[in-house]
DNA sequence: CCAGACGTTGTT
DNA sequence: GTCTGG
DNA sequence: CCAGACGTTGTT
DNA sequence: GTCTGG
């Protein structure tokens, strides 16, 4: 899974992005820094806009297109990898719009029965990274909404969960942001779980599990009266 | 044909 | 337990 | 994902 | 929107 996140680092994202997509975005703008994004809250996004790529704010929790204009609607937070070319929640996004969610981090929490022990993994370079994302267009007065793609967690995400985000680094980004639709055997090349080499897990303090909490002390150690190995 | 469900995550 | 809000 | 709320009826 | 069940 991957449903929290952080980009506590846009301006760097943000470039880091442009690099890899060797355009300008447009749309770019000043970020605050966000510690502990969350479903339904709005994040930057970086999408094709009239064929170029553009910065834009979007709804954590893909609106499939069924619901759109319904009384209900269900926001998916994350698509899985291995079935969006078939279902029709994700279909036609996965082949007409796929997006970036630049990111420096995200969160998986461990069950511990009594309370849940929440890690962060970044890349080891501490660099920030591309989410492979779909996206949606607005459904009336509501913003347009995305989800992030999962895969099989790696090694280093495997000790907390079993799932984890599509990480895109470099090429991978670029041809995910591709207009044309990937053939199956693209879709599961751009969609391997990172490396284990790439990843680095740090243990944070519990303050980041309420959604409604923001800030640095989000992506800080546990405070040392959190004992507990595991 | 229409009506209704559909997709994710988690379940030691 | 299940659903909603963040 | 986690945290937190959650429901009916009748009554004033 | 698209698929399934009736």
């Amino acid at each position: 899974m991957c449903v929290r996140y952080t980009v506590h680092k846009p301006e760097a994202a943000l470039e880091a992005l442009e690099g890899v997509l060797n355009a300008a975005l447009r749309g770019k703008t000043l970020l605050e820094p966000r510690y502990n994004i969350a479903p339904s809250q709005l994040a930057p996004i970086v999408a094709k806009e009239s064929g170029e790529p553009s910065l834009g704010s979007m709804r954590f929790g893909l609106l499939p297109p069924g619901d759109r204009g319904a009384e209900r609607k269900r926001a998916l937070p994350n698509a899985r990898a291995e079935t969006i070319a078939g279902l029709p929640a994700f279909r036609a996004a996965a082949a007409g719009r796929r997006c970036l969610v630049p990111a420096c981090g995200f969160y998986e929490f461990r069950d511990l029965g009594t309370r849940k022990q929440p890690w962060l993994f970044t890349l080891d370079d501490d660099e920030p990274m591309a989410l492979a994302g779909l996206w949606e267009p607005p459904d009336g007065a509501d913003p347009p909404t995305f989800c992030i793609v999962t895969t099989t967690a790696n090694r280093v995400v495997g000790e907390v969960h079993d799932r984890m985000p599509v990480i895109l680094t470099g090429e991978s980004a670029a041809l995910w942001f591709g207009d044309s639709p990937l053939n199956s055997a693209e879709l599961a090349q751009l969609t391997l779980p990172a490396a284990d080499g790439l990843l680095r897990a740090r243990r944070v303090d519990p303050y980041v599990n309420n959604s409604r909490h923001e800030g640095p002390r989000c992506v800080a150690p546990p405070p040392p009266e959190d004992p507990e190995l595991f």
